[in-house]
RNA sequence: GCCCACAUAGCUCAGUCGGUAGAGCACUUCCUUGGUAAGGAAGAGGUCACCAGUUCGAGUCUGGUUGUGGGCUCCA
């Protein structure tokens, strides 16, 4: 056999000798690092031998395909463990993407203690321990249904039944055999470190009618130094928690009388006010008109819009009780007849918007409309709520563009370059873009859904956007663009979105008067940049750990006098700020200067500013800044001059620069 | 909507075998006037989430309700 390695040289191997053996035979580091091998680009075990010719790479437990296969492999050194220890076990499966972690779902009749958790680690460590070899085998269905039978499994034949195909694939390791596609480490003792995260319930196949199941997540690494990293992370992210954060910094806090909805406290409020100024200070320039439109509507609107038979289980209702008694009290009505009007509380924007459209008569000169809306929205989330992630109550930077057919595409590519300037100035810079196209079940016709399609793709290639198709995940009502942004955890969350809808203004007969002079309906665009404004909170409060950019930070500077005697100064600094625009406070506590620079390095300020003796004598400040940078002395115009260097709005800075800079000749 | 766990001071948490509650931080008052991440003392703060039950006696045991957390499902 001959296999040509990634340098470009070509080996020659016996017939019959295994990955593994090439691997030795290139050096034992490889032999050792190596956990699997791609022939031809196809992942396949060390353990197998080489059937023909091609190119041989070799994976490592630390390359993110390798990481896979050893989460793969822990996931059985589990179901391994766990049969072991609980007699009659039923096995299913695991995940199909290992890429966070790996999990398995099991039937032993009761729940897993945080004990059984515990045994069931000592139990896949002494297997991992003793470095129980997997072995491949290939067999006809009928030779494995045999297989399950005996070992009572009642689970795998079901599953057997889904493969296509004659044979399928068997990994045994230690006294446990389980289906599987592989590939596999050659051993368990590649699994270098592993953890189980915990254990939660499931059902087969994921339907609450279907057998109940418990799941056992745990993650595996190549070595102990990446567990130990992503245990690292792990605290981390528990450190910056964004409910945790939003506590301790006086931002955001619940309260059981309104589950699930955020009260947000003065420096709180003064964040999301400004997230609201910042978007609202772009539409002028995007050419969206804001409009206030109505938080209770009649249950009417919904009716038209399909909400009300559709998304009924997520709204709030609400009944005018003053109109049924009034009624009875007139004696219009005997008890009980009078009619009552039934509202409800709106959980989105748009019908209120196509509402809002029906009220007059539109040219195809008025469109496109761009009608923005911070309205509140409520939703009755059941119990899947978290923190400001997830919350019945929020606001969105929501709008809706009304345009015909062929505006699209431009009102497309404009809402990609304001979503690029939103996520740039909230330094937010690894974006992904995902295009969903049509579902099974949809409404519109398929030029519709073509042409739009077509246009979002067309819109983004233009653009030189790279970007994921995810056929069939678009909404009932039309294609959509996602928004996918990764924090600094790494973590992604879908903020922006662009929703192509050929619903509504069908449902609520939305018309333009064409230069034809024909009526035409117009498209509907729904569109949001940082989506809820409650769960952007919440992530770029996570993003940042809380030190906001300056222009955000609800205090951005705190005077802080060393004693007493430099008060007056610094409530004269702290009016010379305020003069300039800066959020800025003065500390009159009777703590040590030490204590002081401690609270507000804790509450996370852009600016302290210090005075003592020497500053009031010379009449400046000594600047130290949130990194514990200290600028030293500054006499007062250069303070002021620095500090309001950072505090604009970034967008209001764009604007003013350019001003600054003349016209172009 | 479903499964599991949890709920003690503003926050983080202790509370043993069932015998009516503690710490640290924060808060208030007083002392301290200090130079870049915690000066000192005293004080106040609780229907142990709520409602039933078992018991001579419940923070502790049982059931229910609400809320929170984790997971599943859903997401027009």
């Amino acid at each position: 056999m001959k296999v040509t390695l990634p340098d470009g040289s070509v080996k020659e191997v016996p017939t019959g000798s295994t990955f593994l053996d090439l691997a030795k035979s290139i050096g034992p580091g490889l032999a050792k690092a190596a956990v699997a091998a791609k022939l031809d680009g196809e992942l396949v075990d060390l353990q197998a031998s080489i059937p023909k010719d091609g190119r041989v790479v070799f994976i490592r437990g630390q390359d993110p395909e390798g990481a896979d296969v050893i989460r793969h492999s822990a996931e059985h050194v589990l179901a391994t463990a766990v049969v072991r220890l609980f007699a009659g076990a039923q096995v299913t499966m695991g995940p199909a993407d290992h890429s966070k972690g790996f999990y398995y779902d099991f039937d032993v009749g009761r729940p897993f203690t945080p004990e059984d958790l515990e045994k069931i680690d000592a139990e896949m460590k002494k297997v991992i321990a003793e470095d129980v070899p997997f072995v491949r085998r290939e067999v006809t269905k009928p030779e494995a249904g045999k297989i399950f039978a005996e070992m009572g499994q009642r689970f795998k034949p079901e599953i057997l039944a889904w493969i296509p195909g004659e044979t399928v694939t068997l990994y045994q390791d230690a006294n446990f055999i389980d289906l599987c596609k592989g590939p596999h480490v050659p051993s368990a003792g590649k699994i270098g470190a592993f953890k189980l995260t915990g254990a939660a319930g499931a059902y087969w196949r994921g339907d609450a009618t279907k057998d109940p199941l418990q799941r056992i997540r745990g993650v595996a690494f190549a070595n102990k130094k990446e567990l130990e990293s992503y245990e690292k992370q792990m605290e981390l992210a528990k450190a910056r928690d964004h409910r945790k954060l939003g506590r301790e910094l006086g931002l955001v806090n619940f309260s059981p009388l309104a589950p699930a909805s955020p009260f947000f406290l003065p420096k709180g409020a003064k964040v999301y006010n400004l997230m609201v100024d910042y978007v609202r200070s772009l539409y002028d320039k995007y050419g969206y008109q804001e409009v206030i439109t109505p938080q209770i509507f009649s249950a009417e609107l919904f009716k038209t819009s399909g909400h009300y038979e559709n998304y009924a289980e997520n709204m709030y209702f609400a009944e005018a009780g003053h109109e049924a008694a009034g009624g009875e009290e007139a004696g219009a009505f005997g008890p009980g007849e009078a009619p009552t009007v039934e509202y409800a509380v709106k959980p989105m924007n748009c019908p209120g918007h196509c509402a809002l459209y029906q009220m007059d008569l539109h040219s195809f000169r008025d469109l496109p409309w761009r009608v923005a809306d911070f309205g509140r929205l409520h939703r009755a989330e059941g119990d899947a709520t978290h923190g400001l992630m997830r919350v019945r109550t929020f606001c969105q930077d929501d709008a809706h563009i009304f345009c015909a057919e062929d505006q699209m595409a431009a009102e497309m590519a404009s809402f990609v370059d304001l979503v690029d300037e939103v996520y740039g100035d909230f330094g937010l810079g690894d974006v992904k873009i995902r295009l969903a196209t049509r579902p099974e079940k949809r409404m519109g016709a398929d030029e519709q859904w073509e042409r739009a399609e077509t246009d979002l793709a067309t819109v983004l290639k233009e653009k030189g956007r790279a970007f994921d198709l995810a056929p069939g995940e678009g909404a009932f009502y039309g294609p959509k663009l996602e928004f996918h942004v990764k924090d600094a955890l790494d973590r992604s969350w879908q903020l922006g979105t662009l929703q192509v809808d050929f619903n509504l203004p069908e449902r609520f007969g939305l018309e333009y008067v064409g230069s034809d002079s024909a009526r035409h309906r117009p498209i509907m665009l729904h569109r949001a940049i940082l989506g809820s404004l409650e769960r952007f909170f919440g992530v770029y409060l996570e993003h940042t750990g809380g030190i906001f950019p300056t222009w955000l930070a609800p205090e951005q500077a705190r005077v802080i006098p060393v004693t007493d005697r430099a008060l007056a100064h610094a409530e004269k600094i702290r009016a010379a700020l305020e003069e300039r625009g800066v959020r800025a406070t003065t500390d009159h506590s009777s703590d040590k200067l030490g204590a002081k620079i401690r609270e507000a390095q804790l509450a996370k300020l852009p600016f302290m500013l210090i005075v003592g003796d020497k500053e009031v004598e010379k009449g400046g400040v000594s600047i130290r800044l949130q990194d514990g940078t200290d600028l030293g002395y500054l006499d007062l115009p250069a303070a002021l001059a620095r500090v309001a260097e950072d505090t604009e709005m970034p967008s209001h800075k764009r604007r003013r620069d350019t001003q600054k800079q003349g016209p172009v000749v």
